[in-house]
RNA sequence: CGCGAGGUGGAGCAGUCUGGAAGCUCGUCGGGCUCAUAACCCGAAGGUCACAGGUUCAAAUCCUGUCCUCGCAACCA
């Protein structure tokens, strides 16, 4: 029988830094999903790689100094560097810098506009010219680039669109009568209510406000917007051509069959792609799963405060596998997870070091020290043998199940189940007291025969998720991998085969004060460098000079908070009632995170008295009190040096 | 009333769709065992399943309302 093909993606990773743990974590639960399809005996097609084109690279090699090719290759290296460490079977890696990816997307692009699905229109809005950028009126800040601070004009900037619209409804049809289309199926409504209800906009593809992407060949100074360009990669890394030349891989594969995505860009996925492959005339794909996030426990990973994880760290610290496990363990369905240093000993001490390394150990030695390692099956049998039989015939389809439903975290805990089922029948038998009698050696060498192959198929099946440890227990037992298939049957280690002789431990305890301690010198490290960058004060750039009379336009005076109360509805704002010589003025300020009301009154504070008033929250402000702001965006007053009365000219 | 997710023993979670004895991992306490990585096995304590109503013979689960937390959006004059 010929095999059934399967083939999947992951996201393409964004190449504008170094991936953390979070992005490691999709690479390693598609590759499970793929390793546990190949055992089952599909043909699978596993794709992953990196988006590299858009602005931000443009910048970011810009400030590195290095050409923005130049950038990705270091940064897509990095990236693959990653995946290879976390030991990950895919079978291409596409780069949407690849000469064929960019010539197809070229082709697809004429082709979408020939058809009459793109059209040339115009990007409207506010332009900053030094930023390169658009803003909407909202974005602005006192009526200027909210980047700069300099001042915008009303512009148009031609930019390509695509009709959106015209395969909405089809789109709203197929997601009804495709239930599983969009996984975990909370999601779908999102979409629905969200974005193809109301009323799909119109896509701008492309751009011509910077220049690494892939250009529109009939216009060249427009480049293809990121969409577009990342998508279809999902096409062309398998061998799509517009022109009708695909290859047969192409024709084999497609539709895919999962796109494991973040549950942040599902909305690209479920709408804007199908979209696309409906222009293109194409099926399309099975399944869309939008995965959770994995947080970091204390806060929100942030650079700055050096808490991020990054895969090759914590692979140093704890292994491979044992990194492979947390993210897979820790995989929630539908919720984020959370990942700390103290779960991830934890999980490490009584799962993998407790449960199953001391599992293998144990029943190694005993081999060795009862048998001089020879595990001979001598049938003599007793009812004890029957649950953990059960247990490890089971454990195979169980495991499936779960796979089915891409919940690898419940599928991990099944096989465990397995390797604590056989730790208990270590007790149940007691294998020294059968030791201690010579009449009970067959029934000693048939428990551990039992053992032996039990943890043969506990080990066979955890090779998707730890394929490492999967060979190193399968070599030091000397038991040959199985297929999927046979895994119902119970007593297929070969009988007589001997176990090394001296077990290598699989993963070794951890003490967590020295984890944490060893964590909290590499977070040193890295902080330190981002002090003294601080130390160094903060370089704006420089904006355009003015005269005195641009100066003298604005009214600075002291004023008194005499009252302040929260905003309702809004999350930093804090609405004072300033004293200001005679007059009161109500004013608004984003300062709820770093001032509390309380503290507010009384302070004496520097206020620009002249700004026309405004709306914000739908409370009137009308004015605006001076803040000192820092690179983390730390606010503080400015607040006159010496008491000085309310009303106070600053000059 | 912007959109969404969540609130289950000390910690982290499953169970909620399809109502029917409150479950898992860790931690704590007690016991057992010695083959093994101070490991393994057994047992116990500990929860008004956020709160309040409602539907039902029966609600963690369904309905209504309230409170709180977290994302996103808005806002940071």
């Amino acid at each position: 029988m010929e095999k059934q093909k399967y083939y999947m993606t992951t996201a393409i990773a964004y190449t504008s830094g170094k991936p953390h743990i979070g992005n490691t974590y999709e690479i390693v639960l598609a590759d499970a999903i793929a390793r546990f399809k190949r055992m089952q005996g599909y043909d699978v097609f596993f794709q992953t790689g990196t988006d590299e084109h858009g602005q931000k690279i443009e910048e970011k090699a810009k400030e590195a100094g290095v050409s923005p090719q130049e950038f990705v290759d270091n940064v897509a290296g990095e990236i693959r560097r990653i995946w290879d460490l976390m030991n990950t079977s895919y079978d291409k890696f596409i780069r949407t810098t690849d000469k064929d990816h960019e010539k197809q997307v070229q082709k697809i692009f004429k082709k979408l506009y020939d058809q009459g699905d793109i059209y040339k229109g115009y990007y409207e809005g506010m332009y900053c010219t030094p930023c390169e950028s658009f803003f909407t009126e909202s974005q602005l800040v006192d009526g200027k680039c909210p980047d700069c601070g300099r001042e915008v004009k009303p512009a148009k900037e031609e930019a390509y669109f695509f009709k959106m619209s015209k395969y909405a409804d089809r789109l709203i049809e197929h997601i009804n009568s495709h239930p599983e289309f969009i996984q975990p199926v909370s999601r779908k409504n999102e979409m629905m209510n969200n974005f193809l209800l109301p009323g799909l906009q119109d896509l701008c593809v492309s751009r011509t406000s910077f220049s690494w992407g892939i250009p529109v060949s009939f216009d060249p100074k427009h480049v293809t917007y990121v969409w577009l360009d990342a998508l279809t990669n999902y096409i062309t890394g398998i061998g799509y051509d517009c022109d009708g030349e695909s290859t047969e891989q192409f024709k084999k594969d497609w539709p895919a069959d999962l796109h494991l995505i973040g549950k942040d860009i599902i909305r690209f996925h479920t709408i804007y792609w199908p979209i696309f492959l409906m222009a293109l005339d194409l099926p399309l794909p099975k399944q869309v799963f939008g995965h959770p996030w994995l947080l970091q426990g204390d806060g929100k990973m942030s650079k700055s405060k050096g808490n991020v994880l990054y895969a090759d760290e914590l692979v140093e610290m704890f292994g491979v596998d044992a990194v492979r496990y947390f993210v897979l363990h820790e995989m929630p369905f539908d919720n984020d997870g959370v990942i700390t240093w103290e779960l991830m000993v934890e999980r490490m001490n009584s799962e993998l070091a407790n449960t199953l390394g001391n599992l293998v150990n144990r029943t190694i030695s005993m081999s060795n020290k009862y048998f001089n390692g020879v595990v001979n099956n001598a049938g003599v049998l007793d009812p004890i043998d029957r649950e953990l039989k059960e247990t490890a015939i089971s454990a195979a389809e169980k495991v499936s199940a779960k796979m089915e439903e891409l919940r690898v975290a419940d599928a991990i805990t099944e096989i465990f189940a397995l390797f604590k089922r056989c730790n208990k029948y270590i007790d149940e038998t007691m294998p020294w007291a059968l030791a201690k009698d010579e009449s009970k050696k067959d029934r000693l060498a048939t428990v551990l025969y039992n053992l032996v192959e039990s943890i043969s198929m506990g080990a066979a099946l955890l090779e998707p998720f730890m394929p490492e440890t999967s060979g190193k227990i399968l070599a030091q037992l000397g038991a040959k991998k199985r297929s999927l298939d046979v895994m119902n049957m119970f007593g297929l280690y070969q009988s007589g085969t001997k176990v090394t002789e001296k077990p290598e431990i699989l993963f070794a305890r951890l003490d967590v004060k020295e984890i944490l301690e060893k964590v909290e010198a590499k977070q040193a490290a890295q902080a330190e460098p981002e002090a003294a960058e601080e130390s160094a004060g903060i370089d704006l750039e420089p904006k355009a000079e003015i005269t005195f009379d641009d100066f003298a336009k604005l009214q600075f005076q002291v004023g008194e908070i005499i009252a302040c109360e929260e905003v309702k509805k809004s999350k930093k704002l804090l609405c004072s009632q300033v004293r200001i010589g005679s007059q009161v003025k109500q004013i608004v300020s984003g300062i709820k995170a770093h001032y509390s009301a309380e503290e507010m009154v009384g302070k004496k504070v520097m206020v620009l008295v002249n700004l026309k008033p405004a709306t914000l929250a739908g409370v009137k402000s009308e004015g605006m009190l001076l803040c000192a702001e820092d690179a983390e965006g730390n606010l503080a007053l400015v607040i006159p040096e010496k008491d000085m009365p309310s009303g106070a000219e600053i000059c």
